[in-house]
RNA sequence: GGCCCAUUGGUCAAUCGGUUAAGACGUGGCCCUCUCAAGGCCAAGUGACGAGUUCGAUUCUCGUAUGGGUCACCA
């Protein structure tokens, strides 16, 4: 079937008439990579159709950090074959969103303007003439030929095969222009019919292809007997065309994709085939699913707001939890890692393939939750304050401006129970919280949860009130903590609380109630709260006009 | 539906034929304690099912079931 006859270079050079170069030509353009033995070449190839996608982040970070490791190259390439589904905008999105996290390619598309790097263009839709070389070689070779079926044929074929129960697709005897003799095809273009360009198979449904996937091992699939489009009548390239000459020509060493790729596996190493290309090593990572009623499914991009990086963005989790969460599902053991080197950088773990799992994990927001407890106790109050303040700029403009009117308070407040801590407090693990978890530091802030929450005990009570009559007499700001908390035992004492939790919990019924009791009192006249950090910080930082005001008011 | 991939507690998972089947999150309990958070200790909870290979199977093989993916001039 591979011959190069006079024929074939017709109908080549009808097709495509501008084209000169040829694939030889191509290859001295693209020369090997200058790069030491066992480097790996890994690229993020995301096709321009809106933002980062959580499965997205996960697959460029590993393809990222692989590279690294390595010593190689790992490149961005925009994937915008198909023109339709664009959408305006998303190359900036998506790389100013990668940056975000940390991963900058070292080659391709930087932004939505910029592209670096000596294997371009990397962005698809630039590269029509490589494509055009590479499909006149496969034509001239007798391995592509002009289709001139029209969607509604195709439409027609595929219902009645489906009608049939017969495996649908254009091959074998349904390829009904793959038998259409070149000088017919000639003729048809010369007359001005329309066409695609298609693969032409050689392959057997029937037999296998084996090849090894660095994850998932040996697979074997039956082979590719599609005739499938290579070139569309918009004179752009199919996915499975671009990538195996993208692939070919940027010298990509490890295809790195999402598992719905496995099952066109065979299509791209046949097309690698007929191109006398070198098949690159594959790499099929497991879907990141999410839970759905009953069952798991795929993180869906139109469905889950998980789907979108921003997500976590716009919740202010800072990005190391979301990148550390994201390196424990990767190799699993990356949190006895971490556990034994806490404050190791987390790029001195070195990712393996061989130990990504082969199914797909369930986005989990507990344990994500959990892990950006532990990123932010490791932060100092000065680091809490600025990534505060950095995302309440743009989420949170009250926040913004209240904990900007005084740095210097605002920074004490983080660095209640944290700095110099022997036991870090571990309560927050996403800026949106902070707002309502420490409201009342904030007179402003504090004045409008009052009026809409009120006081957590009523108000008018008398026991609330003697106590906050007897605690305002005794208050003094200056206690150190231990005088503080002893003056505040004599004076709950001396109302009919027990001071002793044990002696409490033992007899009860003798008392009125216990210190903690008491305490609670003061903790929500102060506060509005029943749970928060240490009530005596608390009233150090308010100061002593706002604690007497505050207990005042609560009566 | 065909084909492909997967399957260890609620979740993430370790084990490269022999273990009381790790660990983390979550859950429950206790301790600590001015509340909460944290921390410490403890507990409950796993090899989908059925065959085969083997002295021995979570581990290897084959079925079944279940889940997911994929079948475009979309990527």
């Amino acid at each position: 079937m591979e011959n190069l006859n006079d024929k074939n270079v017709k109908l080549a050079n009808l097709i495509f008439p501008e084209i000169t170069k040829t694939v030889e030509d191509l290859e001295k353009i693209y020369p090997k990579r200058d790069l030491k033995e066992g480097a790996f070449v890994t690229r993020f190839a995301p096709s321009p159709t809106g933002f980062l996608h959580t499965g997205a982040l996960f697959t460029s970070l590993i393809n990222q950090r692989i590279a690294k490791q390595s010593d190689g190259i790992f490149y961005l390439r925009i994937e915008d074959t198909d023109k339709k589904r664009e959408v305006d905008g998303s190359v900036g999105l998506l790389t100013s969103e990668m940056k975000i996290f940390g991963i900058y390619p070292d080659e391709g598309v930087i932004s939505d303007t910029e592209e670096i790097g000596n294997y371009g263009p990397y962005t698809q839709s630039k590269r029509e003439e490589i494509y055009k070389i590479c499909a006149k070689s496969l034509i001239e070779r007798g391995l592509a030929y002009p289709c001139f079926c029209t969607t509604e044929m195709l439409d027609v074929t595929r219902t009645s095969q489906e009608k049939n129960k017969i495996r649908p697709g254009y091959y074998s005897n349904y390829a009904r222009c793959r038998n259409i003799s070149i000088d017919e095809s000639i003729a048809k273009i010369e007359s001005g019919e329309k066409y695609i360009i298609r693969f032409r198979s050689r392959g057997s449904h029937l037999k296998k292809v084996v090849f090894v996937d660095a994850i998932r091992g040996k697979m074997e699939i039956a082979e590719n007997d599609q005739d499938i489009v290579i070139i569309k009548s918009d004179g752009l390239p199919t996915y499975h065309f671009a990538h195996i000459v993208d692939d070919h020509f940027m010298k990509t060493t490890h295809v790195m994709r999402g598992e719905e790729w496995i099952p066109s596996t065979p299509i791209h190493i046949e097309l690698f085939n007929s191109m006398n290309f070198e098949v690159p090593t594959y790499v099929h990572f497991p879907s990141v699913m999410i839970i759905d009623g009953e069952s798991k499914r795929k993180l869906s991009k139109r469905k889950d707001k998980e789907a979108a990086v921003s997500f976590f963005l716009d919740a202010g989790y800072p990005v190391d939890s979301v990148l550390e969460y994201i390196l424990t599902i990767v190799n699993s053991d990356y949190e006895p890692w971490r556990a034994k080197n806490p404050l190791a950088d987390k790029l001195d773990f070195d990712i393996r393939l061989e130990k990504i799992n082969s199914s797909g994990a369930l986005f989990d927001q507990v344990k994500l939750n959990d892990i950006s407890k532990e990123v932010i106790a490791k932060m100092n109050s000065k680091q809490v304050l600025d990534s505060v303040l950095e995302w309440s700029k743009k989420y949170d403009i009250e926040l913004y401006d209240i904990l900007n009117k005084d740095l210097e308070y605002s920074i004490q407040i983080f660095a209640m129970e944290r700095d110099n801590a022997t036991k870090i407090r571990k309560d927050i693990f996403k800026w949106e919280d902070i707002k309502s978890t420490f409201v009342y530091f904030f007179d402003s802030l504090f004045e409008k949860y009052l009026n809409k929450n009120g006081y957590i005990f009523e108000k008018d009570s008398k026991i609330v009130n003697d106590v906050l009559s007897e605690y305002i007499s005794i208050y003094n700001e200056n206690d150190d903590k231990d005088t503080w908390f002893s003056n505040m035992k004599l004076c709950a004492s001396k109302l009919g609380f027990c001071t002793d939790m044990k002696e409490y919990k033992k007899n009860p019924e003798n008392y009125i109630g216990s210190i903690a009791d008491f305490s609670g009192i003061i903790r929500m006249a102060i506060t509005g709260k029943k749970n928060t950090p240490d009530i005596y910080s608390i009233m150090k930082l308010l100061g002593k006009d706002r604690v007497i005001n505050r207990l005042n008011n609560a009566k």
